[in-house]
DNA sequence: TAATCATATATGTATTCGTCACCTACTCTC
DNA sequence: GAGAGTAGGTGACGAATACATATATGATTA
């Protein structure tokens, strides 16, 4: 999904088109609970968030979204392997999700009519 | 169009849904040549771009695509005021604007997609 | 058994980018 | 000549990411 700039100098474009990161995150652990690594992978199969999801991005992430109180994490060991930091969704997680979700809708029409608007341009031409 | 976060931890959630600005700086330049300050006041108006253009970010956003050879510059003295540096786009900047459209329309698919899952799942609980 | 791979979390550092605060200069009007 | 509006800009700073690296456990394989 990660895409090149066919021209170098196209290339800080793409980082400035968005990267859906949070929001894919708290939509993950709003379907259930999760740990950082799962995450990763998850994002990185999905196709959500152009980027390819660096570990430190994710967990620093999580980490931030802990203190905010958008998930609670708690540490697993019942299972083979190292131990695992497992999140899930609080109440204002739910709450911040809403309002991502509320922010992507905006946005989406917000760029609908950027497109709109360059389509018409482009025909006009 | 600057929305604020109803609960201050969502704050940083906001800044990670984009900010179209090269976008559309390329798409006024690609209707007609402009000098930055027109650009400010146009981009403000236009509501593309949640951010409040900022002077510092439009003229280092314009600076640097013109040392990537999006757009070309001149100053402009034949007129009362201040001199003013008058952009328009190159060849290679109606490419990349071409290729920012691509790019959004896959975001829009993107987002819309993200949505569609989330109000599927809000209908499933 | 030693090496190595996959899992899992985390930190340190450089860089990138936007924001804030500030500056210069020209022109017109009061 | 003071102030407002137009026009273009810089430096310091902070927030966030990218890249490299550190750490530990368990499974596979040479």
């Amino acid at each position: 999904m990660k895409e090149e700039a066919q021209n170098p100098a196209f290339a800080y474009i793409a980082g400035r088109i968005d990267k859906m990161l949070v929001p894919a995150l708290l939509n993950f652990l709003a379907h259930k609970p999760a740990h950082g690594y799962e995450l990763i992978q998850k994002i990185n199969e999905s196709g959500f968030s152009e980027i390819e999801a660096d570990p430190a991005t994710i967990y620093r992430n999580l980490r931030r979204m802990e203190e905010d109180g958008l998930v609670l994490s708690q540490w697993e060991t019942e299972h083979t392997g190292p131990a695992r930091r497992s999140y899930q969704l609080s109440p204002e997680g739910h709450q911040a999700l809403e309002y991502c979700v509320q922010l992507i809708s905006d946005k989406v029409n917000n760029m609908t009519a950027f497109l709109d608007q360059y389509r018409q341009e482009v025909k006009e031409r």
